[in-house]
DNA sequence: TCCCCTTGTCACTCGATAGTGACGGTAGAG
DNA sequence: CTCTACCGTCACTATCGAGTGACAAGGGGA
């Protein structure tokens, strides 16, 4: 109607997203839904993005799905003093910025069931994120050399990535609430303090099992 | 055709395991791909479970989906001596647990997206377990006061679903091979020097952040 | 023996899905 | 002005999904 492609191929992505924010949305996600939703004819699609793989692709490369590291730091403080608060404050930031991303948390959800373009694109960013964390952090400070810190920081990352993904439809884990502020914070303390207990237990030189 | 309704019922539950056991199988499970693959009429899945909800619950309260602590304790043995040992043991377990159980991984997977009679049979066992991980190990080991140690273990715990679950199509996870001995095996000694350090840290005096 | 309940089969409706082909209007290039 | 490439709309096929109603056959109870 207004014969404008970019703002066309806007609003389709715009529905995509908007799909996507809804509750348990990627399940029923698809062409036709995406066109409707968009109040946009379903061929535009096909003739713009080649199908869905490629409008998942184009979706996943342009909206800001994950959190920077820079992000994280806003949102917690990131302290200099010493390597496990500022590995903490970093998690901690990593869960709550997860946790304001409902679109993000679907496509963790749905990335469990199944590979696309879309999934894709957040193992990337992950290590993205990975690599810029150890850029800003690890620069600074000496690591324990008996602690693989890397595997630790992937226990805490897909902790929070199945905490913040399993929080958006409520309910507790494990006897935590999850949509609590309560029970966030006990995991943020827990965060805390596993990586005070590894990082100084450590150093104070006791070999890891 | 057999006229024998119990034999039925036990083809359509078996069709129910199979096509979850398939990797991203959740994902197409429906009354004509059981029925398909049971080589039964749909309308029986109508008649005997009366309808695919039914047939969950059936699926969930029949299958072996969750691992005891009894078969954790059998996949590691679990040290008497310390707190830190037998939890680390007991979370190793679980995880080398859920990694045997293709279907329970693709359970996990599902309950991220979809809250269904199966979901609510997870978090049951979860709670099972850990209360009976509970009174196993804690009736013999003092915990230090200043630990949230069941926020530790929900961490852990929810670490351990996401892992096991997206390691059943390979990949790495922040730089850690989930499909692969050598990443397992890092994750493992991560689990265990995460329960020493918070643990034995907290012990020795300092306050949890 | 006869009857009826159960089991299993078949044939359908209805809606949503992916994907394609054709058509018409509009705006810009020449 | 004219032509053409692009944008948007409509109509269509084919497939798959859930769910229902009717019916044949067997088997056990009265």
């Amino acid at each position: 109607m207004a014969r404008d492609r970019a703002r066309t191929e806007e609003k389709i992505l715009a529905a995509v997203g908007a799909i996507l924010a809804e509750a348990g949305g990627s399940r029923r996600i698809g062409v036709n839904a995406v066109a409707a939703r968009a109040g946009v004819d379903k061929v535009l699609i096909y003739r713009y993005f080649g199908g869905l793989e490629g409008l998942f692709a184009a979706f996943a490369e342009k909206s800001d799905l994950w959190p920077t590291v820079e992000e994280a730091a806003r949102m917690r403080a990131i302290p200099e003093t010493d390597l496990a608060s500022a590995l903490a404050a970093l998690v901690q930031g990593y869960l709550a910025s997860l946790r304001r991303r409902p679109v993000t948390l679907e496509a963790i959800a749905w990335e469990m069931s199944e590979r696309n373009a879309l999934s894709e694109r957040l193992d990337r960013l992950r290590e993205q994120w990975r690599r810029d964390a150890t850029t800003r952090v690890f620069r600074q400070h000496k690591v324990p050399a008996r602690v693989d810190i890397e595997a630790v920081m992937a226990v805490l990352a897909a902790a929070a990535d199945h905490l913040a993904a399993r929080g958006r439809m409520g309910g507790s884990f494990q006897g935590v609430a999850l949509d609590d502020p309560v029970g966030q914070k006990r995991l943020d303390d827990a965060i805390g303090a596993i990586l005070e207990g590894v990082l100084n237990y450590a150093r104070a030189g006791k070999e890891s099992a």
